[in-house]
DNA sequence: AATGAATGAGTCTTCATTCAT
DNA sequence: AATGAATGAAGACTCATTCAT
């Protein structure tokens, strides 16, 4: 006779909708990965709001039920694919750097990882960049970029403090190489550049680094 | 009672559906300026897509044969108004170098003219970023991107040709200086600042300026 | 170049979804009428939940968006039908007990005229039933019913004083009026009469105002 | 992978769909136990439609399968909620009139097990509500209030004949009774009073009786 | 030039129900 | 007995566009 709910289902007053909590079997946790990755792919192809549900379903073949079993809704598993994104790139550029001692080649390395990371993930680079763009994704995106500047900053400051660049405000700096990155990737490596000779990635990330540290007049 | 969307008579040999020719009487003109402006504002505050062209109208006051009246589609009005606003920033920066000699000198005040256009037209600076995400509008806007690259590309190989800088692929160079600047411009002009220090127009273009000629590690 | 809105949509915060305020031209008001209409028999016959708004925007044969431009959702719609019932109830009953001074007669003749009404408009009784039913139109039922009661009250306080009827709490009076009401002609007019025999609407009327007046022991 | 509905094994001959007829554990009757209360408590509070059988499962903290291990749908599990409520206010009825002789009491004493029964299970009186309002469960409800009115009608012709009480309509008599009922128990302790004073059960099922007995107007 | 009305395919999402394990 | 996964029809609602007036 005792009714004793074990579980409410979401928190109510939730900011952004959390995805489901459940506990995923194997089988669960494949359907999950399939369907981001499906997800980023045409998201990426084709933009977030052309993108129906009903396309990333049929892609897979699956029937509709399956999207709303594994994300509360679209907006949702976009904000997913952001924060993996985000998350999968700064390991890469810690992992990049990590025990490297001199300021300024930490700098260098974690810029050319984080050319490459985006030279090799053009999809997820797309969406940032669509994110950023969009009322309903600016603050997921801003999360991860505020981080993103903070590494770099940190870097960058330790440089300034022991005499190896100019003292010039770290954060702009930051800014500026994410800048750069982001356009001379786009242009090179997602058919963006206009009349411009493709190039690998390799030599994209060379690229981005000699102009990151000396600007168009530099050395 | 079936919808057969006609084709509305289009400047022939135009690939992409073009405004209706019309000879627009002078309120007739106010009219379209009025909602060429009032859409650039919600473009960019709730973005493309989400805002339909009833939110327009209704916006306006005005029934939505007014819409159709001007614009032949809602793409068009958009890649309209990314036509008038490229033609707007190239005009701000051939005047702004226009008499200057030294192309170091044009370079840096074009950065300049760049950098302040864009704080001073925040709302069509998103719509250039949302345009290049959108498989429907990166067609229009490399267009322009490609003319910007080449202008800036004109001036810095006149520099290298002098030997007032370094020999460098200019192309490259073009590019770091346009993700310079859209970085940074929405970064301190757009609110998307994590913690960086509000600016004027004048102390940004300064800034990218700066970092376009030095970056990080030069002078 | 004037950006003029002239006209938002609609107050945000709004509590209850209000209609979408437009001018209606004369078939306007007419297409709303019919969609009123046919939906309150919809809604009557096959419940609300049950009914589709495709359901009825079919059984009229317009698009689904004629729907929408009248109302602003299924809910707006129904409490609209509750509201301009409830105001037609209380005119009703308003007119047959004027000019009438005994407090007593005014009460029968109050009872008979809402019996009346209700045995008239089995849809809309049927709908006010529904409605107090469901968590999202008690509310809307009970502003209505409350008046309803205090219209009752003011006629049984009347007549108390004047020691025309025993003194007893009017407020527990003007339900149980309202309770013998709804369940009478429910039964005698609505096929809910468990092996009970028809009646004609002004025989349920007598039927309600004797049970009303004397209880099964009065008298 | 289609999915094609399978009959259920059913007692032959029912007409609507029944219960799985199975042979439960201990553990098992009180899983249907559980899930009938928990039920009830939603189908109450948030209505019949609103409530998914996913909120039950969920609320309870069991999987799916479970709901149809015992019920073989929603409807059904509503429909048995209704019979076992019926039944347990006829027997509380009937217990509490048992051993009085004298009709017109039999009849108040009725009448207020009634009124209390209503009082004490605010959630299913709701559900009665809410079944006559539905084209699915009129049916089951009136089985029902058919037996119930005539039981009343039992007692209220005896009293007819033994001269204790006015010979009028003892059907209509009735279901008067029960419009009063259903109306005040709602009132006074369902919420739904407006601005009318709180009331303990007790003294909600006297003023019932008192209504039921006297009319506005008798003694 | 402009309006209110209308279209209907398409969007996101829900949900009763089934099934393999 | 019970679970997580899956189905897919159906629901509410949107929206670019067209049309009669």
């Amino acid at each position: 006779m005792s009714v004793v709910p074990r579980q409410t289902t979401n928190a109510p007053g939730d900011p952004a909708a959390a995805a489901p909590e459940r506990k995923l079997t194997a089988r669960g946790r494949e359907r999950r990965s399939q369907l981001i990755d499906y997800a980023t792919k045409r998201f990426a192809d084709d933009g977030f709001h052309p993108t129906s549900v009903a396309d990333i379903v049929d892609g897979i073949g699956v029937g509709k039920g399956v999207f709303y079993w594994y994300f509360s809704s679209k907006e949702e598993l976009f904000t997913e694919i952001l924060r993996t994104a985000q998350t999968d790139l700064r390991r890469t550029q810690r992992k990049a750097i990590g025990g490297i001692d001199d300021p300024v080649r930490r700098i260098e390395e974690g810029i050319r990882a984080g050319a490459l990371w985006m030279a090799n993930n053009p999809d997820l680079r797309r969406l940032f960049e669509f994110a950023r763009t969009d009322e309903s994704f600016v603050k997921a995106i801003r999360i991860g970029q505020r981080r993103h500047v903070a590494d770099a900053v940190e870097h960058l400051q330790a440089a300034i403090d022991a005499g190896l660049i100019p003292d010039r405000d770290p954060v702009a700096l930051a800014h500026g190489i994410l800048g750069v990155t982001n356009q001379l990737t786009m242009t090179y490596l997602d058919g963006a550049g206009g009349g411009a000779t493709k190039r690998s990635a390799e030599e994209v990330a060379d690229l981005v680094v000699s102009i990151c540290r000396n600007g168009f007049a530099g050395e």
